[in-house]
Order: structure tokens, then C-alpha cells, then sequence
DNA sequence: ATTGAGACCTGTCGGC
DNA sequence: TGCCGACAGGTCTCAA
């Protein structure tokens, strides 16, 4: 489920429960994420309260009382799961045996995670840690930041020589964005996914109409799909991921949405409308 | 320094 | 029905 808009869905639903709720209990069924599970975690959680809840890229990021801030990836399969468990009477959900942790609040609620290919992670770590910690001090622009222009992406893009798409995916040079994403993104930005990178700027690394294109098509999918993923809005899905085969969705274009793989994964895409 | 390939792990789907 | 390969919304590590 998850790139940007979908953890930021994840986020906007778990706030109301999290933000300033106690944890009063931690269960860790399965430790083997995709890196082991901090020592002392369940220590380190039981009697703080969570003060925010943010998210950058697609990491929660949790800022407890105590100062340390609980970090989780929802990896590919990740999410999670709100048993608002009105005292007392428990309608707690039935236990699934993908289910890896268990946060118990002091409200009677339980927020559990659930990820079944367990490419998710969980980190702990102290001020000093967050400040300098690779996950995330490797990661590039927030691309529904201000500081997100044409001007950052070619800035980012001047002088790679890999794919359009494969530059998309890179953490470093948008930080959210994923295979999705990368596809919608392109495909209404009229670009093909197979330029190289460095052609958005100019030599000296200013942005070309292709940058400003990309910047505002990025910004607009995405938050399109936030709204959507919320369940503001109930929109049909994607315009050209996993939709081989069928006509390109753009007006006045008789393109045929075609799939090829880029750096392993499926990139799709109009061949007639994107250049 | 970049870049691509492979690895991690489980589930689902289509074809035979 | 059962088996098998291909594929899946992510990221890390390693070798060229």
C-alpha cells in the first residue's frame, strides 16, 4: 500500500488516537522486521505519551515524551490496524498472524501492525540518533514543500545519467515517491520515462520547461491521491499504472498505455503523448 | 560516484 | 484441483 499519499493517509488516520495518548502497553510478537528491533523497545515505550505525529517521506515518525521518537516504514505490505476497543466490552479484531506488534494505549485502544512480506521497520531512536540517522538524513526534498520547485528537481537531476523514472524513485531526489507515483507523475507531465535524467536542466542545473512540468505534475498526483486515499473522494484508481494495454486517458491522444521494466520494476506508460 | 542486479519475505494470480 | 513461475505500492548491499 504505501508511498507518500497512502502513509500520509495512514498518518492523518492514527493521529486522532495517538497524539497525546499514553502507551500503557507493547507487544512485540515478531522482532524480525527488516532490521531488529531496538533493545529495551518495550521499555522505552510503556508510560510515554506520544506528543506528534508526523511524517516524512514515507516514515511515520512519532515524538514521544520522553524524547525519543519511534520511527516506522510500513515497507510493501505494511499497515496498520485501530481497534478503538470502547472499555470494557472488547470488540478487539481478530488476531492475524501477520500481526507484529501491538501498541495497547491507556484509552483501551490498540493500534497494531500488521505486514506480512515484513519489509517494514521499526526504529527508536534519542535526539542525537534523529538528527543523524542514515534513513532519513539521506533523504531529498519533500515534494509538497515549498522548497519543492523546478529549480530543486533539476538542481537534483543535472548530470544523472540513469532514466527519468529510475531518478523518480530515488529517495534522494524526491523523498515520497514510488513506483506508482513515479508512472502518474510522468505520464502527466508528458515526459517519457525513459529520458535521461539530466535533460530536465540545463548544463549549469537551471530547470527546463520539462522540470517545471514534472514539479507541478508530481505535486498535483500527489496530493490528488492523498484526497483520495483519505477517502475524501472516490476516484477510479490510477490513469496509467497497471493498466497495460489500455487507451491513454489523456484527451485527443490514440496511445496504447504500454509496460517495460526499469531497474527491476514495471514503469507504464504512453509512448504517443510522452517525449 | 553511479548504476544495475540481487536479496530480503509472503501472498496472489494466471497458465498449464 | 494442484503446481509453478511471475509479479507485487520498498530499500539495502554488493559488484562492476
Amino acid at each position: 500500500m504505501p508511498e507518500l499519499p497512502e502513509v500520509e493517509a495512514v498518518r492523518r488516520s492514527l493521529a486522532p488516537f495517538l497524539t497525546r495518548a499514553r502507551i500503557a502497553d507493547v507487544d512485540v510478537r515478531r522482532p524480525d522486521l527488516r532490521a531488529p528491533f531496538p533493545t529495551a523497545f518495550r521499555a522505552r515505550l510503556v508510560g510515554r505519551t506520544v506528543r506528534a505525529l508526523d511524517r516524512r517521506a514515507k516514515y511515520l515518525l512519532a515524538t514521544l515524551s520522553s524524547g525519543d521518537t519511534l520511527i516506522v516504514h510500513l515497507g510493501m505490505s505494511g499497515s496498520f490496524r485501530i481497534d478503538p476497543a470502547a472499555g470494557g466490552a472488547k470488540a478487539v479484531s481478530a488476531a492475524d498472524r501477520h500481526d507484529h506488534v501491538v501498541f495497547s494505549l491507556a484509552s483501551g485502544a490498540a493500534i497494531t501492525f500488521n505486514d506480512p512480506r515484513r519489509f517494514g521497520l521499526m526504529l527508536l531512536l534519542t535526539p542525537a540518533q534523529l538528527a543523524r540517522h542514515p534513513v532519513l538524513s539521506r533523504l531529498g526534498v519533500e515534494p509538497l514543500s515549498s522548497e519543492f520547485d523546478a529549480a530543486a528537481l533539476a538542481r537534483a537531476c543535472r548530470g544523472r545519467k540513469t532514466s527519468l523514472k529510475v531518478a523518480l524513485l530515488d529517495q534522494r531526489i524526491v523523498a515520497g515517491l514510488g513506483n506508482i507515483y513515479a508512472s502518474e507523475a510522468l505520464h502527466a507531465a508528458r515526459l517519457s520515462p525513459f529520458r535521461r535524467a539530466s535533460t530536465i536542466a540545463t548544463a549549469s542545473g537551471a530547470p527546463r520547461e520539462a522540470a517545471r512540468r514534472l514539479t507541478a505534475a508530481i505535486k498535483q498526483v500527489l496530493t490528488k491521491a492523498i484526497d483520495r486515499v483519505s477517502g475524501n473522494y472516490r476516484s477510479s484508481r490510477f490513469r496509467v499504472y497497471d493498466r497495460e494495454g489500455d487507451p491513454c486517458p489523456r484527451r485527443n491522444c490514440s496511445g496504447v498505455i504500454r509496460r517495460r521494466t526499469q531497474a527491476g520494476r514495471s514503469t507504464f506508460y504512453c509512448p504517443a503523448c510522452q517525449r
